[in-house]
RNA sequence: GCCCGGAUGGUGGAAUGGUAGACACGAAGGACUUAAAAUCCUUUGGCUUCACGGCUGUGCGGGUUCAAGUCCCGCUUCGGGUACCA
């Protein structure tokens, strides 16, 4: 019998599917596991080769993680809301639900090909109602709450309510977007719409006037992990700044916890490096400056408090409202200027144009400290988003500083004994402080410290600590997305009551806004309350859908709570998380936050949703070219080509093998080359190769079901671990596929030959014991440690060696094949059966690596001299430190080596090496 | 600029401080075959030698060590993240 891959996988993909091998249930019997792979977005390009790296990574994790016993969680599901899907409605006219069904339903069919052992019962769609009702359900306990810096947990903003009944805004510790200050009696003189603005204030999720990326080309707001450099990440269109009126959640509330939280969970340590980046947090001083001849006041946030003698100047941000304090009659046009051309750049502009600009107030402050008069300057160097949006400068020691006193020629006081500041500031926090009265003679770090607690007692500031991280914008102008569970009356936001949940997305006619400028869920028909209050016409953004659906596929069909209590307690969290990097600072921080929240209010029993998580590497192409002779149709080969003027072309890889091109098929490729001509090398066109992104304009996306067809599933998923580190980029090239192929016919080598079964009985001998055990010791380690390339070395090597004694012995493949089965899941399934068995491979018991097997009597001592290794000597393993000394010694190999000289010294490492020193 | 990763044969890669290049691809040679495919066997870092062998070799320059791809210091270079965050 051949090994049939094509039958064998059919059958297999079959049993599993009739006999629900994959369906996993609550069973307090044993302990979980949770294996969870980031759910892909349904593109229209269906999969690549490089998206199932990761997806299969985690398969094999789960098989391993069931045969040693666990009840293991495994689903997969579709982030199924997205721009792409709208862009082609807007497109075509064809609505968004139909081809995110269709793009799902090509993404199942290329998954089931390749014998996952997801739980498909559990699946999960984020535009579904059943699903988006708890996404809305959370995004109204998010209004309802609010954040207790003092508890650092979410409370009820009905508890808030009562302390402003009882004593206005004294003793409140709760997180804001702007510092509120009233009494009770004033609380209760305002009007319901005043209160419900004020609350707004404090909620979780917020509705407010707010600086946001706006994108014109794709006509919504972005979060600033969905911009980078100023353009959009999906499309790369230009970003501007706009305030607008915009739902947001108060994920900077949280910053300090998403942080702590790093600390108990196994990450990389360069992802929690990212996170903790985004989350920025710095600690320092807010200080008081006064503003010359007038009784105002305004604060700065300054990390050194140790320069304030060194302030020469100080920068608003152009939106700053301090910005029409300053502002004198005279300096008001030039002022006005200014704020006009800084309004005009875009983001990317500003990024990419580091220009100094900015301009005179016409005020003064006064410095706090030292009492002196200083400039009031505006800039966009400064941001109004971060601290309070205004600095004091300290050219001498911050760069940014140095570059705007340099351009207008402002003083610069150096404060560090021995520095020099005439071509750039000093920025490092290290030296002796001078010019700077009180701190003079102090270390920076002293200086730092001093500063602080002098500022804390003259009560002209307050020791601060400011994070980067910014609460996330929620609000999307677009149609595919989650509708909020939102309605106005009076201009103002209430919640839908939660038995109107889901409240689903209406059909409209176009998806495009309205000649009104609205989203377009203007254009739906009575998009309004029962009792005519209109609903809320933004939807949710991308990373609402994916920001718990962890929690869901632990209780997939509740339509009582987004989880059951039962369900939380029993599967917890997700043990092991796989994905690419592209989430570190959206989705991974989006995802601990909603999980935190919830929490807090006790709806799930674990802080952290990911306790461990692994990125995979990115797939890159491996693109081949054909060089044509200039203006003409003739195709010279790889090393002819220096001969001639040629232009490279990319060339379709799957008409390529070994970098050899298949001449008539890319004849047939295009027109243009049916007359093509060819310089060949030997009789072959030698292509040329770079390694690139896999994409379609560079024709070398190799698409996994082509492989699948040629190959089988089972020589894709271990060709895809083989090809190197999981957690390391690397190019594909589907060349070296037939080695992976070779070792599976191998293996089935040892079953059958010439069609009669060949496994028989017969008790194995110690080699073929210790190749097998060698085997199980170093794939469990390697399954452990995530390192599969070595494991599919290893199953290689072990074949090869079982080849080798002719070894088809039950007692030594068995275990061989429930070893394999993580890996190839199909043949394993296939020669459990072939050896007996009657239920799936994937309920049997992982083997367990005997030591004693394992012992050698003998070991081959490298000899050394000076380090290089010059003859082996074979000794008894047991052979004492001594004996292993005097034995080496006294060979006749050893007196050539010494050349009549006589050792230093000799080092022995029992079992290891021998170096002789002369 | 700052913060992470990398750099090993023609290629993908392996190596708890202890024989560098496991395992594979490719290539070369051979067996089987009318032939091809498939399969099997041998060789394969470079230089050198008829051969035994010798020299050299993990991006570059130093260092620690009996012993360094691996640890330390200083560079070069490629990739990723982030960027006026005071």
């Amino acid at each position: 019998m051949e090994y049939n891959f094509g039958e064998i996988e059919q059958k297999w993909q079959s049993y599993w599917k009739e006999n629900g091998t994959y369906k996993t249930e609550i069973d307090k019997n044993k302990p979980k596991y949770y294996v969870l792979d980031m759910f892909p977005y349904p593109s229209g390009a269906g999969l690549h080769v490089g998206h199932p790296l990761g997806y299969i990574a985690s398969d094999i994790f789960s098989r391993y993680k069931r045969l040693q016993g666990f009840n293991v969680l495994h689903p997969m599901g579709y982030d199924a809301y997205g721009l792409p899907a709208e862009q082609y409605a807007i497109q075509t006219g064809q609505h968004p639900l139909i081809t995110t069904q269709k793009n799902i339903a090509r993404y199942r069919e290329q998954l089931d090909k390749i014998g996952f052992c997801y739980d498909w019962d559990r699946e999960i769609r984020t535009c579904e109602p059943d699903y988006y009702h708890w996404t809305q359900w959370a995004f109204i306990q998010m209004f309802n709450h609010y954040f207790d810096s003092k508890l650092q947990k979410a409370q009820p903003v009905l508890e808030l309510v009562k302390s402003f009944e009882k004593s206005g805004t004294e003793n409140i510790n709760a997180v804001c977007t702007e510092e509120l200050t009233f009494t009770s009696e004033e609380w209760k003189a305002k009007t319901e719409k005043e209160q419900q603005e004020i609350l707004l204030n404090y909620r979780i999720a917020y509705l407010a006037d707010l600086k946001v990326n706006w994108c014109p080309a794709l006509g919504t707001v972005l979060a600033n992990d969905e911009v980078s450099e100023g353009v959009s990440i999906r499309g790369g269109h230009p970003v501007e700044q706009r305030v607008m009126r915009q739902w947001s959640l108060r994920v900077s509330a949280y910053a300090q916890r998403l942080l702590d939280g790093l600390d108990t969970i196994d990450w990389t340590d360069s992802l929690k490096e990212t996170q903790k980046n985004w989350i920025g947090r710095s600690e320092g001083a807010e200080m008081k400056f006064q503003l010359k001849g007038q009784d105002v006041e305004f604060e700065i946030f300054t990390t050194r408090a140790d320069t304030i003698y060194g302030v020469t100047f100080m920068v608003l941000a152009p939106e700053s409202d301090y910005v029409k304090v300053c502002t004198t009659p005279e300096q008001a046009s030039e002022v006005e200027a200014y704020l006009e051309q800084v309004k005009k750049r875009t983001e990317r502009e500003r990024i990419s144009d580091r220009r100094v600009t900015g301009v005179f107030t016409g005020s003064y402050a006064i410095n706090p400290v030292s009492g002196t008069e200083i400039p009031i300057w505006i800039s966009d160097y400064v941001l109004a988003g971060y601290g309070t949006g205004a600095i004091m400068a300290v050219p001498a020691h911050d760069s940014r500083d140095y570059a705007f006193a340099k351009y207008f020629n402002l003083p610069i006081i150096p404060l560090i004994e021995g520095c020099d500041v005439s071509e750039e500031s000093f920025d490092a926090k290290e030296g002796i402080m001078e010019n700077s009265g009180f701190l003079n003679g102090m270390t920076v770090k002293e200086a730092i410290a001093a500063a602080k607690k002098y500022v804390d007692e003259k009560r002209i500031g307050r020791v601060k600590v400011n994070y980067r991280l910014r609460d996330a914008i929620f609000s999307r102008q677009r149609y595919w997305g989650e509708p909020f569970p939102v309605y106005y009356k009076d201009g103002m936001p209430y919640m839908l009551d939660e038995s109107k949940l889901p409240l689903q997305l209406p059909e409209v006619d176009k998806f495009l806004p309205t000649e009104k400028g609205e989203p377009p869920l203007g254009r739906a028909k009575n998009w309004e309350t029962e009792d005519h209050f209109p609903l809320e016409l933004c939807t949710m953004p991308g990373f609402a859908g994916s920001s718990a659906y962890y929690l869901r596929y632990m209780d997939p069909k509740n339509d009582k709570a987004l989880v059951s209590k039962e369900a939380n307690e029993y599967w917890r969290n997700v043990d092991l998380y796989i994905g690419g990097t592209e989430h570190a600072t959206g989705h991974l921080i989006y995802s601990r936050f909603w999980n935190k929240f919830l929490f807090d209010l006790g709806l799930v029993c674990e802080e952290e949703p990911f306790k461990k998580l692994i990125n995979q590497g990115m797939i890159q192409g491996r693109s081949n070219f054909v060089y044509r002779i200039k203006d003409s149709n003739t195709f010279v080969s790889l090393n002819l080509k220096d001969q001639y003027e040629t232009t490279p072309i990319h060339v379709d890889v799957n008409i390529v093998s070994n970098d050899i091109l298949d001449v008539e098929k890319f004849k047939n490729w295009s027109p243009d080359y049916k007359s093509a001509e060819f310089i060949l090398e030997d009789g072959k066109y030698h292509c040329g190769w770079a390694v690139e992104k896999m994409s379609k304009s560079m024709y070398n996306v190799v698409n996994p079901d082509d492989i699948v067809e040629r190959y089988g599933a089972d020589t894709l998923r271990l060709y895809e671990m083989f090809l190197g580190p999981l957690e390391q980029s690397k190019p594909w090239d589907t060349n070296g596929i037939d080695g992976v192929h070779r070792f599976l016919k191998r293996l089935w080598s040892l079953f059958y030959k010439d069609g009669s079964l060949l496994v028989n009985d017969e008790i194995p001998t110690a080699d073929e014991l210790k190749s097998l055990h060698k085997t199980i010791k170093k794939i469990t380690f390697d399954i452990e440690n995530f390192s599969y390339n070595t494991s599919v070395s290893a199953f290689m090597i072990c074949v090869n060696e079982l080849f080798g004694f002719k070894c088809s012995k039950k007692s030594i493949l068995e275990p061989l094949v429930i070893l394999l089965a993580p890996f190839a899941p199909h043949i394993a399934e296939e020669l459990y059966q072939v050896l007996g068995n009657g239920t799936t491979v994937c309920d049997a018991q992982f083997p367990v690596c005997n030591e004693a097997y394992l012992v050698e009597s003998s070991v081959k001592y490298p000899i050394s001299f000076n380090g290089k290794v010059r003859f082996m000597l074979e000794l008894p393993a047991d052979m004492s430190k001594e004996d292993v000394e005097k034995t080496a010694m006294a060979n006749e190999q050893t007196e050539k080596y010494l050349e009549g000289k006589s050792p230093k010294k000799v080092i022995v490492v029992p079992g290891k090496i021998v170096n002789i020193v002369i």
